[in-house]
DNA sequence: TTCGTATTGAAACTGATTTTCAATATCATT
DNA sequence: AATGATATTGAAAATCAGTTTCAATACGAA
């Protein structure tokens, strides 16, 4: 029985490699450490903290490489921005179908889950708004179970 | 009846003005300005389309009193900060309560909703993250009646 | 009306991201 | 394996949004 939650880290590191090189694009040392770091993350991260993770095995990578890695990442749909109260410039591994993001507010350490029914409410809202609903955000934040037994 | 949803303008901007005097700041023409704009919006402005929108009655108005004007909104809760796949540095009218927004995707307009019940899903996701959830974001997107009626 | 000071706009500054560019690395072709 | 066209690189310069500094000004309590 499958769970409905699930860690953000995509099975294969290999799978974003092999997308980028049928994209036409190079498979650059630069480009296999950015995607070494962002796909062994367990939470989003920024475009330094990339840079600061990822020069510790490739020291000469530069930022500006992170940054135009990010953006192709993007594009294929590989990883996803991470919108959160204190900004919105992280990244995560992206994950295929309907799935929505829940965030630990005190390590950032994120999951993804599904099965958010939210059918009825998009039909009371739309009847009562005369909007017709194309799209929804529903991200929920709170505390892992180790941030919370590292509390007591 | 009243409706669930709800346009954000506050009934009255002098509730705001109202409100920044009893926080004990003055009540300047810059802040006026910046303070009816906003409240007269339909739709979230970040402080360039403020600091425009302004000047055409303020002239004089610089951009630095807007960011200004906006942070202490804010701390007030005067306005909130809007979320969008377009940037994230955008400003609208607060309301009180459990409410959540609902954004056109052709001009902005926004208005609020209430009524999510997300307590079996927040009990699920809990269940199976091992996370105890405490925020949640929502956010729908869609088409307002009048950008639907001008496709046609 | 007076006067202490909160607030102002301009200019300088900051930090994040983008652009430019000459040097280099990748990889399809031989 | 060697070649060569060119995609990619990192450093430096440029850009951009937002913040800080500061002398001049406007608010509002007295
Ligand atoms: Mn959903
Ligand atoms: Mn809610
Ligand atoms: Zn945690
Ligand atoms: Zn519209």
């Amino acid at each position: 029985m499958a769970t409905k939650t699930s860690s953000p880290c995509p099975e294969n590191k290999q799978d974003w490699l092999d997308c980028l090189k049928a994209s036409g694009y190079r498979l650059t040392s630069p480009r296999r450490a950015v995607v070494e770091t962002l796909a062994n993350s367990q939470r989003a991260l920024n475009a330094t903290e990339i840079y600061d993770l990822a020069r510790e095995q490739y020291p000469s990578l530069g930022l500006v490489s992170v940054y135009r890695t990010l953006e192709k990442l993007e594009q294929l749909e590989l990883i996803q921005r991470v919108h959160h109260p204190d900004g919105c410039q992280a990244f995560i591994a992206g994950f295929t179908g309907h799935q929505h993001l829940l965030i630990c507010q005190s390590c950032g350490k994120a999951e993804f889950f599904e099965g958010d029914n939210l059918e009825m409410l998009f039909e009371r809202v739309a009847q009562e708004s005369g909007y017709q609903i194309q799209e929804h955000w529903l991200q929920f934040f709170g505390f892992c179970s180790k941030c919370r037994t590292d509390k007591d």
